[in-house]
DNA sequence: CGTCACGATTGACATTTATCAAGCGTACGT
DNA sequence: ACGTACGCTTGATAAATGTCAATCGTGACG
């Protein structure tokens, strides 16, 4: 059902590195890996969840609507999971999931989940620190939104991007400009507007390639939080939200080989 | 330290209910019980979080701030533990916590919290859970923000409020307006406007007291939705954050008694 | 090769929201 | 009782954001 090096990326995600082997063998037992073309709808707001999702690869849009508007909160990449609240607590989903591009999908038993967390205290606490992560990722999203204006919301996106990515002062947008807006919670049109204001302060977009010519200009400007944006820079370990949360102050390695 | 019928209503939240009697123990044996006078400062965002705290009486304002300005995150009643995705991670606040008028606050050890969670998995389970409701509380809150106008927002709340303080369609706002405001993502002159307007959809206001006299008018300008606005009713027993996500499709029920 | 669909951009305009300023009422302390 | 501080309200105005419409460029597909 599964390739062993897909069965490795997920073995070696942190929620699921603590499990005891027969735990894991017990969760992915009766588990799907699918692949889906992009567009495609994996739930949408309001569907009882059954299952736990693992982005193994592509990328996955989490967004809600009411009232014929809609928004996105949040744009995966691999190797990330989601829905994990409403799989914790057997509820139904408060966001819709949607392919963005080709992506292959493990579900979990939403089930089996809950009865791993119960019978292996490890389990349950990577667990309570993943969803701690994603909570806080949250929390900084909601600041930035109440917070920020348009054009410090766009210009704290180039930066977090700009490290994410390495550090280098050119990088390429990971996403259609629509997406994006939708992201920081503008129209297209207003991105649109605020690329073009931003060029003041020294940075050049061509296309989807964005040149950060005086990045101390534009800090001026995004006066960038690390209690709002989290300045994560790019590794090859397959990281949780947790350890994005805890990175630089991590007080607690247990990785410690 | 602390007295007995306090202990008791910390005992019976979800949180600690699945605990047992040793671990309780060990949990509380080094918590502090203080009384603060309004308009405290607990915590700063940024601070290190060493303990967990829990509102025994009184209330509490969760906020942030950016470049001059801040906004309110949540306004938090009795009985409600708060910066527990801080306090499983070891990490620093994102938030800042004040007393809104004179309370009883009790502040449990972080590290002692984390060690009864590693060797006791109901208790984790039980954290997980707490912290799922609180991840689904602001995804309803980031949704409301990003999807709705002021006007929508605040006729959701009333209607909110109205459910949660017994269905009647006279009930009194729980909090000063500007803190309302706060909470609804808009500065007090903008919702004494919002109030105005809100008039001519049936609503009386004088001073605190609201008046919903036309609740199917108002319901049709603010569209309710159960994946944004959570209508719990209110109830006597002591209720934690995924109790309150869970209603009214509680698959799991296990107090069974 | 042409056509079509779609994302991006731009302009004009409407709506919403914030800001500044003044005035009102009430609770509180002297 | 008086004054004062503070929350609330209202008005005038500015700034930000959304809406509608048209255009441009590009990539997919017949």
């Amino acid at each position: 059902m599964m390739r062993s090096a897909d069965v490795d990326r997920v073995r070696s995600l942190p929620l699921f590195r603590v499990m005891s082997d027969t735990a894991f063998r017990d969760v992915t037992g009766g588990a799907f890996l699918q692949k889906f073309p992009a567009g495609t709808t994996l739930l949408t707001e309001g569907d009882t969840v059954d299952f736990l999702y693992v982005l193994l690869d592509g990328s996955v849009e989490l967004g809600a609507s009411w009232n014929d508007k809609d928004t996105t909160l949040a744009v995966l990449r691999p190797v990330s999971t989601f829905i994990l609240a409403a799989v914790v607590l057997d509820a139904d989903a408060l966001m819709s999931a949607q392919t963005i591009e080709r992506s292959d999908i493990l579900m979990l038993s939403g089930e089996a989940l809950r009865r791993a967390m119960r019978e292996d205290a490890a389990f349950s606490v990577a667990v309570a620190q993943e969803l701690s992560g994603c909570y806080r990722g949250l929390v900084r999203a909601i600041k930035s939104q109440k917070l920020r204006g348009g054009l410090e919301r766009l210009a704290n996106y180039l930066i977090t991007q700009k490290i994410r990515q390495g550090g280098a002062d050119t990088f390429t947008l990971p996403h259609e400009k629509r997406l994006l807006a939708s992201v920081l919670g503008m129209t297209p049109e207003n991105l649109s507007r605020a690329f073009a204001s931003i060029a003041d302060y020294g940075v050049v977009i061509n296309g989807p390639q964005v040149t950060i010519a005086r990045p101390l200009v534009l800090e001026r400007l995004a006066k960038p939080d690390p209690l709002i944006d989290n300045h994560t820079p790019p590794t090859d370990a397959p990281i949780g939200k947790a350890q994005r949360e805890r990175w630089p102050t991590d007080r607690h390695q247990r990785t410690g080989s």
